[in-house]
Formats: C-alpha cells, sequence, structure tokens
DNA sequence: GTCTATAAGTAGATAGAC
DNA sequence: GTCTATCTACTTATAGAC
C-alpha cells in the first residue's frame, strides 16, 4: 500500500481530464492552456505530459470517451418492445443521459471543428451510429402505420436537435424535475411524428 | 472621386468584418489570431485596428450585428393573423433565416462564451426578444384551444433548437431544396404543439 | 512523477514613419 | 490608412535534475 510520494498516477490522470473536461466545457479547448489544467489539479505544466502525449489527445480522449459511453448505455437500455414504447424509451434515456453530463455534452458538440481529420472522423462515425439507432425506430415505426414522418433522416436530426437543445437550458435548482422535463419533450416527441 | 492610395476604409471595413465571420465560424474565436484575418483581407495585423478597437469588439460587432437582422428581419415579416398562420410563418422565417447565414449562426451560438461579460449580456437580452416572439404565438394559441403544449416555455425552446438544428446538416448542393425543407419542419412543429 | 528551466514560436496591441 | 518594428506576455512541448 505504501507508496512514493509522487507516485499518484491513477488518482491523477482522472483529475487532469476532469479539470480538462471542465475548463474546455467553460472556456472552450483553444482558449484553455495547458498551465491552466496544471494548475487546476496542482502540478506544474509539464507534469501533464505523464498523462497525455499533448492537447490534442486530452480532447480526442474526452470525446471518444463520452460517445462511447452514450453507446454503451444505449446499447444496455434498449429493451425492445414496439416502436412507439421504443421511441419513448430513447427520448427519457437521451434527456437523462446528456442532462447527467452537461460539460462532455457541450464539448462534444462544440469542439468537433478542433479534432484533426482523423480523430474527427472517428467522433463522427460514432455520432452516426447514435442517429442510427434513432433512424431505425422511427423507420420501423413508419413501416408499421405507427408513425407519419415525411423525411426520416430529417425527422431523426430534428428530434435529436430538440432533445439535446434541453442542455442549453435546464437547470438543477430550476422549476422542473428531470422526469418532467422528459414527459413534457416525449409529448411532443409523440405528436410530432405521429400517424 | 480621386483618392489617395491608401484610403480604402469604407470597403476594407466590411472585408475584415467578412474575413472575421468565416474565420471564427471555421476555426473558433480563440484559435483565430487578428495575423490571420489581416492576412486574409491582404493587411498586415496593425492596420486592422484601423477599423476595431481590439478583438473582442470585433466578435461582439459580428454578433450584435447578426441578432440585429434577425429581429429587423423578423419584425417586417410578421404579417400577423391566426396562431397557426404565424407559426407557419414563424417556423419558415426561422429556418430561411438561418440556412442563409450559416457562419453568422453558427459564431452567434458557439463563441457566446467569448464575449465579456457586459457584452453577452446585451446579445443575450437580444435573443431572449426572439424567443419572446414564438413564445407569444404558443401562447395565444393555446389561449385559443388551437395548441396543446404542457409547457409554454419550454416548447418555445424545443421548436427553436430543432428548427436551427437545421444549420448543422443542410447542404445546398444536397438532395432537398429550402423549402421542402421548411415543409419537412413545419409538419413536425404543427403537429408537436396540436391540440 | 514532478519539478525547474528552457526552447521556439505566437498572441494582442501599440508607436511612429510614410 | 498602412506599413514595419516592437513590447510584453503567453503558448505547447521537451530536457534533465531529483
Amino acid at each position: 500500500m505504501a507508496r512514493t510520494q509522487g507516485s499518484h498516477s491513477e488518482i491523477t490522470g482522472p483529475r487532469v481530464e476532469a479539470a480538462a473536461l471542465r475548463l474546455f466545457a467553460r472556456h472552450g479547448f483553444a482558449a484553455v492552456s495547458m498551465r491552466q489544467i496544471a494548475g487546476e489539479v496542482g502540478l506544474q505544466a509539464g507534469a501533464l505530459y505523464n498523462y497525455t502525449p499533448d492537447k490534442q489527445s486530452l480532447l480526442f480522449g474526452l470525446m471518444k470517451g463520452h460517445m462511447d459511453s452514450l453507446l454503451d448505455a444505449r446499447a444496455q437500455a434498449d429493451k425492445g418492445g414496439d416502436p412507439v414504447a421504443r421511441l419513448e424509451h430513447f427520448t427519457r434515456f437521451h434527456i437523462r443521459f446528456h442532462l447527467e453530463r452537461p460539460d462532455a455534452v457541450f464539448i462534444s458538440y462544440m469542439e468537433l471543428r478542433n479534432l484533426t481529420p482523423e480523430n474527427f472522423e472517428v467522433i463522427e462515425g460514432l455520432r452516426r451510429r447514435y442517429e442510427d439507432e434513432l433512424e431505425g425506430i422511427l423507420r420501423e415505426g413508419a413501416a408499421a402505420g405507427l408513425f407519419d414522418v415525411a423525411d426520416t433522416k430529417v425527422a431523426t436530426l430534428a428530434v435529436i436537435a430538440m432533445l439535446t437543445g434541453v442542455t442549453t437550458w435546464y437547470r438543477q435548482e430550476g422549476r422542473l424535475t428531470v422526469p418532467e422535463v422528459e414527459t413534457i419533450y416525449w409529448d411532443m416527441v409523440r405528436k410530432a411524428v405521429a400517424a
């Protein structure tokens, strides 16, 4: 159990990521310096390079981790059932998941342009896989005559934009609980795609 | 008509703004240097300060100009009528206006955090005034029994988020024209708030 | 693993010549 | 109005001591 004084790698690594996440979300990737991140953790700038090869990798790791956990959670959560039930489930899942991680959501939508082209492709691919989940539900429901959407792909993007928008205004101290918000949005989604 | 060689202020000023708009939208405010902007216009960095007192004012001017022109255009465009007609009009106006200015839209949503607190308050105030336009329509329609929304404020923000999302995927060379896109979204908005 | 020190380059903004 | 030159400060990243 005894450790040499500086050997904090297992705890320091996550603290670096947490500090970067918070600062990138608040001020933007380009506006945050490695010194600021280090300062937040109580390190000198040079020490950060024990945890990341460079600043870009730090950003990519945060975004990749977010998308992976989104897809994992979604895979675990989809219980199947009829398209209407699946759509309600997707709606509530999306809102809950995104409201639980405002900083990661913010970064994943705002910092795409600061990724290298290769890293951008990876994140875009994961994002498309998530969109495909919803598109599959809408397509299945439309085929069964349960939904009426003029354009499945556009409807998919419209619903996701509407739901993700909740992160821009929701405050925990506000007048609505998360389940209440879920219900309000589900009511609108349900009607928007209804036959 | 004859001018001294360097006297291009009337034409150079707008070119500086246009270059800043384009570069801020592509790479982000913090990632763009005054030297890059100057280079785009064919100037040296120092010459930019004939057109803006500093970089922050350049950003604020772009965002303020965008919001002013949004509110102006909206004021000109609202023809009145019953709530359903006004809502359709708002929907089509919002999509058209935003698709015509992708760079300004992008900046106005992404660079809020790079404004000084005072400048942020100004832009936020204008944004709220625009939201109030839609909220008024929804409230009027709900009172008349034409709409059924569980929460008018949330519905306002949900509709705006859905509509603005069109700017993230629409491409002029794509398979849909702007009027087609307007109709697809109007169909969803109409149903989402329907009684 | 963290430190100090440093390399090599860029940032916003200003001064003064023309 | 634009240029060159410059100030001051800050940037990412690395080297080597401990």
